[in-house]
RNA sequence: CGCGGGGUGGAGCAGCCUGGUAGCUCGUCGGGCUCAUAACCCGAAGGUCGGAGGUUCAAAUCCUCCCCCCGCAA
């Protein structure tokens, strides 16, 4: 029986921890970051890989750094076979990465070389990118360069948000993975290189960049607004009030303006000029401290006086 | 005990400060107009104003506690 450490943190990776074990390769140790107090209230929430690891009653450990002695003297214990790591969120030091005699490897969301860094699937859509996939990789000391056991393909559909995209990536990276421990348990795993000519990098989501430019055009617009879902998602600003938005369409172009005026019938749409001559209807939005309304909703609170002509800071 | 906004017919909101007949924009149902319509006109149904106490002649409105939703920050 292999003995497996496996080391995740999001829902992402819990996702593939499931499949793990629905494949009969349950970990004999799931690693995750320690629950912090956050959000409203500052509750502590446990993340969802330690929550489904306690719940399938695995043997869980939380740590701030697994490279620390603590942690590491614990795994040392386990003597793993092999780590697995998906969106852990720490880097792994040499200690780590020699400790099991097979390796250690990472389940990434994008077909590597590119892609490589924080956010794969996020950057993937906001560049416009119409398929993008799951690779296996070997964990080494430089971020996400490590020799590569398989890749999986997958189309990005025209309206997929970041958040929609990772759960079917997660279901797919399990798939990868198991495939890929199958393969490196029969000894039978062919590492094959990273094209370094190929390389880009996928830069972390920060909370600035959910800000909108209308200046760009439309289309750039609506994969910014695809990519930003659930986190931190894009964003402009109505008068005073901040307002999220959640969905849109590009639209064609009536009239012309600058970029940031906006079309509505005070009724049912609500159009704003972007860059380039064209244009994006907005269809579902939420204003700071309220829901997410659909564009009828939203307008209807103004009683047909919709008092803007300009989004946007 | 992190900061803040909100819960009013099916939907989105106003009214609350300065207590005194439940309002607006839609939707629904019925009727009319129209070649026709998500357009227009007429009419109707639908709410113990998140919950529980309290103050008052009188509470959506003022006070107290609780529940739920949301934005920020982390």
């Amino acid at each position: 029986m292999l003995k497996i450490i496996y080391m995740g943190t999001p829902p992402f990776a819990a996702t593939i921890l499931e499949k793990l074990c629905d494949e009969l390769y349950p970990p004999v140790a799931v690693v995750s970051q320690v629950a912090k107090a956050t959000g409203r209230g500052h509750k502590v929430i446990p993340s969802a890989v330690e929550d489904l690891g306690r719940r399938l009653g695995l043997n869980v450990i939380t740590s701030l750094n697994v490279n620390a002695s603590p942690t590491l003297d614990v795994l040392r214990t386990f003597e793993p076979d092999i780590i697995l790591v998906a969106a852990f969120g720490q880097i792994l030091k040499e200690e780590i990465l020699s400790l099991p005699k097979l390796g250690c490897f990472n389940v990434h969301g994008s077909l590597l070389p590119k892609y490589r860094g924080a956010a794969p699937v996020q950057r993937a859509i906001w560049d416009g990118e119409t398929f993008t996939g799951i690779t296996i990789q070997k964990v080494v000391r430089k971020l996400d360069a490590g020799d590569i056991v398989l890749k999986k393909e997958i189309a990005i559909e025209p309206e997929e948000t970041a958040g929609q995209l990772m759960d079917r990536l997660a279901h797919l990276g399990g798939e990868a993975l198991v495939e890929s421990v199958r393969l490196i348990e029969a000894g039978k795993a062919h590492l094959t290189p990273q094209d370094e000519s190929q390389v880009t990098y996928a830069k972390k989501i920060e909370k600035e960049d959910a800000r909108i430019n209308f200046e760009l055009p439309a289309h750039q617009v609506y994969n910014q607004i695809r990519a930003l879902q659930p986190w931190p998602v894009a964003e402009t600003k109505l008068g005073n009030t901040r307002v999220k938005i959640f969905g849109a369409r590009v639209s064609p172009l009536k009239d012309a303006g600058k970029p940031g005026d906006i079309f509505t019938d005070h009724k049912s749409h609500l159009t704003i000029q972007c860059g380039q001559q064209t244009a994006l209807a907005l269809t579902e939005i939420q204003p700071e401290n309220r829901k997410r309304l659909k564009i009828q909703e939203f307008l209807q609170a103004f009683r047909g006086n919709f008092p803007f002509n300009k989004i946007g800071s």
